[in-house]
DNA sequence: CATAATGCATAAGAGTTTTAGGTATACATT
DNA sequence: AATGTATACCTAAAACTCTTATGCATTATG
């Protein structure tokens, strides 16, 4: 299980890149999602996701629908067209982000020693 | 230059990966050092790193020796032993979740449509 | 001699998450 | 019939961490 510090900066950023290529989802499919595609390795807590959703939708990111499946309320959210190049920023960023972890974190004393 | 939201996980395990290359730095120098390692694109707030460091002394990672060095106060930072093994943890799981992630932003809208 | 760079540190406010709880339906098991 | 599990939404207090701003001090530079 992956710490939720790790996760915390990079929630929004995997909403997105989830809404972006399957167009809508509701809530619980997300956590869902995101559990199986991490291999049960990350679980979204609700007290975090659905903040995030709805701080999304007040930006303007994302819009929402509610409909009822099987008697039971489901809130689907996609993006907007302003979310959608506000997604591809956002995911083009985390990328970017990581390739300069990864050379900070394979980094070795030889080369740190003369910096 | 990267957004602060990304850095706010990895600061520690970044911290300890340098701690552990380099054996002993003082504040000014890891900023300095993480700047130069991110060509620029990760700037460590004070604000952040003081109490940060300072955290990881109390939680027994880190021990400190001040020494003065030009008629300035330099306070150094190094792994404990116990620090060391926490170092080794971090950054495997820094490492691992980047796989993790990676694997989630890479993922294409067909392969997510069988989730 | 003013400014930038070096070097430490903290505190108020802001922002986000955790934890814990609430509400509700459908379905399977006891 | 009652219980538990899965589905599905949401919120609020407390905890946590960072941002922003500030303070102090020394050395080098223009």
């Amino acid at each position: 299980m992956h710490s939720s510090e790790l996760v915390k900066g990079t929630l929004k950023t995997i909403i997105l890149k989830l809404l972006k290529e399957k167009g809508k989802m509701y809530g619980y499919e997300i956590t869902q999602c995101v559990k199986t595609l991490s291999r049960e390795s990350i679980q979204l807590t609700e007290g975090a996701l659905y903040p995030s959703l709805h701080a999304l939708e007040l930006e303007g990111i994302l819009t929402t629908e509610s409909v009822i499946v099987n008697g039971r309320a489901r809130k689907y959210y996609q993006l907007t067209p302003t979310g959608k190049s506000t997604a591809i920023q956002k995911i083009e960023a985390l990328k970017s982000f990581m390739e300069t972890l990864n050379e900070i974190l394979l980094t070795e004393k030889s080369v740190l020693k003369n910096i």
